[in-house]
DNA sequence: GCGGGGAAAAGTGTATACAAAAAACCTCCC
DNA sequence: GGGAGGTTTTTTGTATACACTTTTCCCCGC
């Protein structure tokens, strides 16, 4: 995905990964971005990540292309690359996405949702409230969040739609660190996730995916207005 | 794309498009994978690709980094890309995925369309007749049908769903086209058409939406068993 | 005949080098 | 002072060259 899909694969552990250089600098990139090391509209100098990595441009250049099909930069010719700067729009646009294929998802999975599962999901849970009590590393939220929607969607075994779901929340995560940067309103996310998990207990898929919905609809629409102000202020 | 994204933009025709090679090239490639002139499962040379488009590899490198990204071939170190081929499972998803989006764009899209949208739609249902009727050139099929669909979603106002949407309808369409080979099924698809704007002359979306899950969702199952059998058999 | 091993060929991955475009700067003129 | 225009610098785009990996194929031993 392409459009579609994030190069890496559910990789049998045992695997010995042995990636490109073009790939280990997309890998690196895409997580300074995520975490915000890389704020948005920033310049990417080829020569500058070049010489950070220790590679030539040729490596630099492929990866960049490949960040660019993820969203996660735009490339202009001949003036380089730069972090995505969304429009309050287009995020507004990218979570109503997510909205509609995580809630399909989850319907999809509910009903193959085992015991495991849901272990799993509350140890989950139960780390990123560790994480957001800690308030330590607002970085490493995306990762947990991620890691418990992805929990409850598994069960549905629909891999191409979960590949295309993880790129796009890279692409909003960064946007809703910033949100928690301002606000530190990680407890009401967390409170959601509560809600959720239960109703998938329960086996009530049209209370589980309302819920879901609500959650990233609402999460989208904020932050497409804090976003919008943000930037008529400047 | 992005999983995301295809580099087409929605370009002002008035703007000279100056694209480096790396692009051209991977638009080369991807409507020749699209039009089905490469197969799936071919391999890519990447020094025939440069000698055929006389450039050097480095752009077609990038083009094919490109391309992965959009899901249409698949990288393996060291070993070069292979046009994608999709397992039958994977098939039926792209098309559930599409489904659903699709679905949704259409509801949003519904009380935005205007005669002239009406108008448009009709014209390009017709030329999209007459290529059926003339039967003489497949490949041109899908340009048609994604031309219609399109009309209908522009004025949902969802630039970026829109994109991901062209990129989804790219991958299922060269499947799309086999089904079509060997069926010649394609006046079916056609009367759906028919009854899906009516629905949406009538501002019914409920009925549109209905109509349109079951275009979709039918071709999807349609081609995953129909690939699987043909699979099977070799 | 049929594996096994090892050179040779083919193909991919990356660095260096150069060309071309854009940006920055500087000078001159008004 | 403030452009207009040209020159330098920076940065991107592409080609060539070479290193490394995979595949092919041939020869040998059995």
């Amino acid at each position: 995905m392409s459009a579609t899909a994030n190069d890496v694969h559910p990789l049998k552990s045992t695997a010995i990964e042995r990636q490109s250089l073009a790939s280990a600098v997309a890998d690196k990139l895409r997580e300074k971005i995520i975490r915000g090391e890389l704020h948005e509209g920033e310049q990417l100098r080829q020569d500058a990540i070049a010489a950070e990595f220790q590679v030539s441009r040729i490596p630099v250049r492929e990866a960049l292309r490949h960040l660019e099909a993820e969203g996660l930069i735009t490339i202009v010719a001949n003036r380089g690359a730069v972090v995505s700067a969304l429009s309050p729009e287009e995020i507004g646009e990218m979570f109503e996405i997510r909205a509609v294929l995580e809630c399909h998802v989850l319907r999809q999975a509910i009903p193959n949702l085992t015991k495991e599962d849901f272990r799993k999901a509350e140890e989950v849970l139960r780390r990123y409230e560790q994480v957001v009590e800690e308030d330590s590393d607002i970085s490493s939220w995306g990762t947990w969040n991620w890691n418990f929607h992805s929990t409850l969607y598994a069960p549905a075994n629909r891999p191409v739609l979960l590949n295309l779901l993880r790129t796009l929340n890279n692409n909003c995560d960064r946007y809703t660190r910033l949100h928690l940067l301002f606000t530190r309103d990680l407890h009401r996310a967390g409170r959601a996730h509560r809600v959720l998990l239960d109703a998938c207990k329960t086996r009530q898929p049209d209370v589980a995916s309302q819920e879901l919905w609500k959650h990233i609809m609402e999460a989208g629409e904020y932050l497409r207005d804090f976003i919008k102000s943000r930037r008529d202020k400047q």
